[in-house]
DNA sequence: TTAAGCGACTAAATCGATTAAGTTCTCTTA
DNA sequence: TAAGAGAACTTAATCGATTTAGTCGCTTAA
């Protein structure tokens, strides 16, 4: 096993100073043109490379961002990891990934870890539980010491910080439209409670396209389930009588799981889709794209929103510190891919 | 904007030494109960945390695992991941991901970034590019540094280092007697090629499967395709031939998405799923959970896998570096999931 | 009376790098 | 010929923590 090289052993190796080879690695004019090749060919020869936890305490830059998100076995936040790590590294920074469970006390621990040193800021969207106790000192805490953070997807309100957001309200919007447009007028959304920002604003964007046709909206064709991240069997049990109970032609959710699971329902009935009942969802993934049938679906673009993060970031942590402080809103525009889960609009 | 505490302000606040300051937080006896007290007191009410930076310099030590994985929005990753992230968090150690993009010039890259102070190991899972080009020098060099290797899924031989593997093998032999128990006898197989290490033990596990009930192989029920990360065009293609052109009774997919397709292409011929045709792949994912019809896969337990992995990698970080080196290989078994792709096994 | 012992600190080295502030020489020039 | 400039280095401070090796005053025992 061979020691990794430091600028000491070189130093004593070739008989010279550290700063003289810490200089002439940095082609500093102070060292002759001979030592300066004779040290980078030793360097070279040998592969140093100098230790990355030096420089960050010497530099109080660590070039690393941290990202927390509720959790990795989740198709979207992976497309987001994604488009962060490109950007980052594109950047020459590292990222390191942290997972709340969707717990806050998971979140809070993390950003403690984090923030002492590790990490010259944050990219995160914030875990279920935090939303709900609304509790963001943490979120503060780190503001506070000079590290900037960019939220994304899951955000709260009241935090200075920059926000990247999925037009989730336009996107749901979207998805419902087509809907109409292809005949449906009783079109019920299967979503998420309120506290859950996302499920809030699809469930806003679905009013709106309802709205906008003149087509009064129904609370009973709203069903809000607990959790957006799966689907549990109580879940599944309230999509079923959500769907038996309600003579739907158009079903809008707001992930695919509940799509998926609304799709065997609507079979298991004896209906079709789309002739009988339309399906589309918010998020386009695996499931969407290989379901049978397969479903329109309102996609997201996640690693688009991973790079917009990361490059808000970068830039925060590469301006002068004395910058006016501002902080944006960017919103990632969504598509609708249309498959054979939703019958064709036809345009007059 | 507040400045993080240091041992050096809160010496200065209190009129002390820094060696005293750190003393004192550590409950060292040189320090009087007294002063103890006042500077704990004081570290507590300003929330005082060490600089996770500066104790890495110190003690040379990161407390860091490095992961390295091909990519990062693929389910089985994620669920590795997960088990490592959880295994870590439990002995107080950090994860940090870096995806290779299954290129070989981004692992070098990315295992010379993170060997140079930030990590104290690491967990990878090869490129398929590194596989093809049997190029390990990265890794021989930072075993050479003493930085401890564990590799997992996708692994080399000849490397000095532990080894998590599922065992493919085995999986896809419990897979494919399945099928012949269920009364299968010209089953067809769609794998990767051979240098991917898991598309070939699991084309042997099959083989074996047959060998048990003395069928024959047939060189042209196996299908090889380049890629068994992703779904191209042209193995969509060689899918819809294969199965065509082959008079199959059972297919056994090495993934979900090339078992997706088969189902696709079995349906358009005509025939039922399992009644015609048996289906039953490795890995049990979102897809094959709510594909119609579900189907019957090998779950590979990542979740487990990546514990495995990474508390290996933990043990040998805090055992003594004198020990005698002794690489493991561990094999974390599959279980089949019985679902609607196959038809059951009547018993004797 | 005095040296040893002890309690309670402080000084300084260390981890590995960078860099401002010296230190030597040698060469130039008034 | 002596001061000044400049080339080519070296010393030492610094980042934030830990830890070994002092220091200093006071008590105690021979």
């Amino acid at each position: 096993m061979k020691r990794k090289l430091t600028l000491k052993s070189i130093a004593k190796e070739l008989g010279v100073s550290i700063s003289t080879v810490s200089k002439a690695l940095r082609d500093s004019p102070e060292i002759s043109e001979e030592t300066r090749e004779k040290i980078k060919a030793f360097a070279k020869l040998y592969n140093y490379k100098p230790n990355n936890i030096a420089l960050s305490l010497k530099n109080r830059k660590t070039n690393t961002i941290g990202v927390i998100i509720p959790q990795i076995v989740h198709h979207f936040f992976t497309t987001v990891i994604y488009g962060i790590e490109q950007e980052a590294r594109e950047n020459n920074y590292n990222v390191i990934i942290c997972l709340s469970n969707n717990a806050f006390d998971k979140e809070v621990l993390n950003m403690e870890l984090l923030a002492n040193g590790s990490t010259d800021g944050f990219i995160l969207s914030v875990s279920k539980e935090t939303m709900m106790k609304e509790d963001y000192h943490h979120l503060n805490e780190v503001i506070d010491q000079g590290m900037p953070v960019v939220m994304f997807d899951r955000v709260v309100e009241g935090i200075q910080c920059d926000r990247v957001l999925i037009d989730d309200k336009a996107g749901a919007k979207k998805g419902v439209t087509h809907m109409i447009r292809s005949g449906c007028r009783k079109i019920g959304i299967i979503t998420s409670e309120d506290y859950v920002s996302v499920g809030r604003l699809r469930t806003e964007g679905y009013l709106d396209a309802l709205d906008d046709f003149g087509i009064k909206a129904d609370d009973k064709l709203i069903l809000k389930l607990d959790n957006i991240d799966d689907l549990s069997d109580k879940s599944k049990k309230r999509i079923e009588d959500f769907i038996t109970n309600n003579d739907l032609d158009g079903v809008f959710t707001v992930n695919e799981l509940f799509a998926v699971h609304a799709s065997r329902v609507i079979n298991a009935l004896g209906k079709k889709i789309p002739d009988d009942i339309s399906l589309v969802c918010f998020t386009d993934g695996q499931l969407s794209e290989h379901a049978v049938p397969s479903l329109t679906a309102v996609s997201q673009h996640g690693e688009e929103m991973g790079r917009k993060a990361a490059s808000i970031l970068i830039n925060k942590l590469e301006s002068p510190e004395d910058e006016e402080e501002e902080y944006s809103t960017t919103y990632i525009d969504t598509s609708l891919v249309e498959r054979e889960s939703t019958k064709e609009v036809t345009r007059r």
